[in-house]
RNA sequence: GCCAGCAUAGCUCAGUUGGCCAGAGCAGCUGAUUUGUAAUCAGCCGGUCGGGGGUUCGAAUCCCUCUGCUGGCUCCA
């Protein structure tokens, strides 16, 4: 008797061995038509595999992640048989499931390929995928796999099959297509019912960029065609979204070829977007016992190697510019916190005035290798919201409470609703690779951790992930269209205090080592106002949109009291402009539209007489006719707490 | 940095296998129009076809090279 229990913990009774697809027809048709894989005693394997023994098991199906990670590692196959079959004798590496989809690295030897050929490609995997192929699994010995991939001339799957033990190597047969893989997959081809190839791009075979590169082929695929339609809408809306046509259309900032590449360029109404988020999160700060400071742009070579990142970094920086007659040298600063740990250094200091929170919004340069550099999201030069705390070690906790606090505060204000925290923590295996005491570690990440628990943030811990110089916490949001982005982040490090030989006088009236660290809520300007602009896609929140109101006279002859309503609104510190231009109305609120302005307030001779402006809402339309004052005193009720 | 693709007016894009002075829409300017909830009409201005070199009688179109952009790879204090 096999008993099998489900996740409702109810209990399975069957006479002999079963596979987890049986176990599914048993309990309905139609679970057996989606199960994708199975999870048994918590190891996920192919659901047509037999199950001898007592278990646990749980069908997986489109809904878990484990179930499309089958789903997309057999698509993978299913790519690699239709394209073997296309191209006879191309040699494959490795095919694995991603977040969204899958991809196959493959030396196509002769053949060049572009995604001119994804249609070719697509079609034939259609095709294979209708004759709902099976995935037959093989085990093998070493040396029968060996002599498989020998025969077939792929040294890429020699070589992974080195790396493998004899007894734990198996193979996939898929139609015409037979690969060395650990599974698990599908029952059949036939679940795959809507293919879309995605992109092609090089990788270096296992990520070594001195080996051979291979074209990387970049899938998805689908149980419901409707799921492709829904996932190519979804980009269709990322790519209206995206910060860097945004940027352009609505005026905020642009590049040139002359400064640079990775050097953005803020525009008149970029800037002043940015200056508003700067001077809220500065009012933000200043009630969390924030001290600014100034810093500047560059700093002596001298400063880099006391701080370490010389050694580290030296070699992949802007190289250092040189006083014409001394010769003396100086990096463009890469970060902020060596010239704060110089202003901590200024004088001594007591236990009784830390916390110390040094913030400065200090523009860095770093290189970034040219293929890398991206919109705002990844530049040369960028601007950091960063602070420096400098506290004792028992202080961590508070400090983090107080940061998370100031996070979550300006999260909300910006209509981040949802936010997932990494804690990342040393590797239990390598304590070595780590700078500072063990003791202190010990407190800062069980500070952290209690922390987050204490506050029941929605937090994952990885472990090994920490910095060398201490542990850290980094916040993820999720845009308005389901994206994840890394922006703010908090980072003990015992590693600069030690190395600028920072102290403070303890009660004892001895010398302390204080803990530092660096927090940065935005993570960079640059950066976060690209994810805001695609979260919003620019519909930015009014108190930080550049145009508030635009009034649209009916004609030229309600320009007077257009006038009057701009100036009873600057009263208020509203931020509007008159559309004076001689169009009809229909022109101008489509033009207002375009520009994505929140408000507009249309004049003419009915609310001239009455005092009154008629009222459009962007993408909502006619709001119906208020009184000036009303209309002021709603708008700026809706800026309120911001400015 | 590496692989692949792309680069035509301020913006979005046309430009057949190399062949008349390189086109459109939008924006801009000028004029007419004085307008009621997503585009009024007309005229004008605007391009060394990313830069440089080459092939050719002739290059936006073909080749080389540089620069930049895009998608990946690698990296990220």
């Amino acid at each position: 008797m096999i008993n099998i229990t489900l996740p409702d913990s109810s209990i399975k009774s069957y006479p002999k061995a079963i596979t987890a697809l049986e176990v599914a027809k048993d309990i309905s048709e139609g679970l057996a038509r989606n199960v994708l894989a199975a999870k048994v005693d918590g190891r996920v394997i192919d659901a047509t595999r037999l199950i001898a023994s007592d278990a646990s098991l749980q069908l997986l199906t489109w809904n878990d992640n484990e179930g499309k990670a089958a789903m997309w590692h057999s698509s993978a196959h299913l790519m690699a048989e239709a394209i073997e079959q296309l191209y006879s004798g191309v040699k494959f590496g490795i095919g694995p499931n991603i977040e969204n989809g899958f991809y196959y690295d493959i030396d196509f030897t002769d053949y060049s390929i572009s995604d001119k050929d994804f249609e070719k490609i697509e079609n034939r995997m259609v095709e294979l995928a209708k004759e709902k192929q099976t995935f037959i699994r093989k085990e093998v010995s070493k040396k029968e796999a060996e002599e498989y991939f020998i025969k077939k001339g792929d040294e890429y799957k020699l070589e992974l099959i080195n790396d493998l033990d004899n007894g734990e190597i198996t193979f996939y047969e898929t139609g015409t297509f037979t690969d060395l893989c650990r599974g698990p997959h599908i029952p059949n081809t036939g679940f795959i019912k809507a293919i879309k190839l995605t992109k092609i791009a090089g990788a270096y075979w296992r990520g070594d960029e001195s080996r051979k590169q291979l074209t990387r082929i970049y899938g998805i695929t689908f149980p419901k065609k409707k799921a492709l339609t829904e996932y190519l809408e979804m980009l269709e809306e990322a790519k209206k979204r995206d910060h860097r046509l945004l940027g352009k259309e609505l005026e905020l900032f642009t590049f040139s070829q002359n400064v640079g590449q990775g050097l953005p360029l803020w525009l008149p109404k970029g800037a002043e977007l940015r200056e508003r988020l700067e001077r809220y999160l500065k009012k933000v700060q200043k009630n969390a016992g924030y001290e600014p400071v100034i810093t500047p742009h560059i700093g002596s070579v001298n400063l880099y190697k006391t701080s370490g990142h010389y050694e580290k970094y030296g070699s992949e920086s802007f190289k250092p510019i040189k006083t014409p007659v001394e010769g003396e040298e100086f990096f463009l600063k890469p970060m902020n916190c060596p010239h704060h740990c110089e202003i901590y250094k200024f004088k001594p200091h007591s236990y009784k005035e830390l916390p110390i929170r040094y913030a400065e919004f200090g523009t860095v340069y770093r290189y970034e290798q040219s293929g890398e550099l991206h919109g705002l999201t990844r530049v040369r030069g960028f601007t950091q919201d960063d602070a420096h705390i400098f506290c004792t070690p028992d202080q961590i906790k508070d400090e983090f409470n107080g940061v998370i606090n100031i996070i979550k505060e300006i999260f909300t204000a910006l209509d981040f609703k949802d936010v997932m925290i990494q804690i990342s923590l040393r590797d239990p295996q390598h304590p070595e690779k780590y700078i500072g005491s063990n003791e202190n570690w010990e407190r800062a990440e069980t500070a952290i951790k209690e922390v987050a628990q204490e506050r029941k943030l929605n937090a994952t811990i990885e472990y090994g992930e920490a910095a060398f110089y201490g542990p850290k916490m980094d916040f993820i949001v999720r845009d308005a269209i389901g994206r994840k982005w890394q922006l703010g982040t908090i980072q003990v490090d015992y590693n600069l205090p030690e190395r600028f030989n920072l102290t403070y006088i303890g009660a004892d009236n001895d010398k302390h080592r204080p803990v530092m660290i660096h927090r940065a809520p935005f993570g960079s300007m640059e950066r976060f106002v690209a994810v805001l602009i695609e979260h919003c896609g620019g519909n930015f929140p009014l108190w930080l949109t550049p145009e508030q109101v635009i009034i649209l006279p009916i004609s030229e002859k309600y320009q007077k009291y257009a006038k009057t309503v701009f100036n009873l609104l600057k009263n208020y510190d509203i931020r509007s402009e008159i559309d004076s231009r001689s169009e009809k109305t229909g022109r101008k609120i489509r033009d207002a539209e375009m520009k994505k302005i929140p408000y507009m307030l249309i004049v003419g001779e009915k609310e001239e007489k009455e005092n009154t402006v008629s009222v459009r809402k962007h993408k909502e339309g006619n709001m119906g006719t208020f009184n000036i004052e009303t209309f002021a005193k709603h708008i700026e009720n809706e800026i309120e707490v911001h400015i």
